[in-house]
DNA sequence: TATAATCATTACAAAATAGTATAGTATATT
DNA sequence: AATATACTATACTATTTTGTAATGATTATA
């Protein structure tokens, strides 16, 4: 499980554009503050500017600046963006096997696992916008916490 | 956000044998009961045998069996022969653009993000045990709830 | 209108992941 | 012992992801 380059440096960049406000930076700029080189970084505002999540100005006075403010973002848009959730739509498709369609297709144990993530998660995606990233200057002090094991008794249906 | 292909057949192949109790499967059989080619389970199945989760019988009358019972088996330790959890400790190391050492080291943003992924993640994988997933026929009937909009602005530390 | 700074686009190269092929080694059965 | 059924190991190929290169198009300013 894991995050792609793509969703970790374009989250990145968004954080970027949120905490610098109203002016526009340049792909030289953001190369420069997060470390990238300027073509990947390029790369990665085409996609952004693509999901209609940054806004660009080409010309001498060009560069990128967010669509929208970052409160009105929320980390699902970003993410849509960037890539898939864990568990999203393809994914049944996407690991079929040697054969057309999912041989659990029809009762499947795994599925669940990746529900109950992607579940998280989407709570999560929803309810945080980018604003609330990038103000705390990235200290949240507290997650959702985890169930603990008599919780999870309670709430998963066994045997 | 992507479960590897490692990672999906893998736990498919971990709860199979689960399901299948005391009594060895073989190859072809695994293969051809997870629409796999044999070739291919035969190298998921060895993963698994190196990290000493299932055990391995050669001959002919041979086969693969859970290295111990399915209760005793948390969901982290598959996860753990099969990958990387998504905020590992290699994250960190591994997104460091085009610098040494990630230009966010001292005060990142992101981590955060990660960090609440792999906080649920860690509850989840701790306390589920194979035998949970193989027992209840794979229908979960409600997952860890994420928390709502107020809760989490109770939790989390603002501006 | 020339120029420098900027974004846009396409094609390519490198690395990681996914999956296959082939040639072994071990064991039960005959 | 011969054989069929199994697991084991290594090397190889294909695909996807990651990142680079090179060239073109747009705009402010002098």
């Amino acid at each position: 499980m894991k995050v792609s380059a793509l969703e970790e440096y374009g989250l990145r960049c968004m954080i970027l554009l949120a905490k610098n406000g109203d002016s526009a930076l340049t792909l030289p700029e953001i190369s420069a503050r997060e470390g990238l080189s300027l073509p990947y970084a390029g790369k990665l505002l085409m996609i952004l500017k693509q999901s209609g999540l940054v806004n660009a100005a080409r010309g001498r006075k060009g560069g990128y600046i967010l669509a929208k403010p970052a409160g009105e973002i929320m980390l699902r848009e970003i993410f849509s963006a960037l890539g898939e959730p864990v568990f999203g739509s393809s994914h049944c498709e996407r690991y079929t096997g040697d054969t057309e369609c999912c041989i659990h297709a029809d009762d499947c144990t795994v599925r669940n696992v990746w529900g109950a993530f992607n579940e998280f998660m989407s709570g999560y995606l929803d309810n945080v916008t980018l604003a609330d990233l990038a103000s705390n200057n990235g200290h949240i002090k507290q997650y959702p916490r985890p169930l603990n094991k008599s919780e999870q008794n309670n709430e998963f249906n066994r045997g």
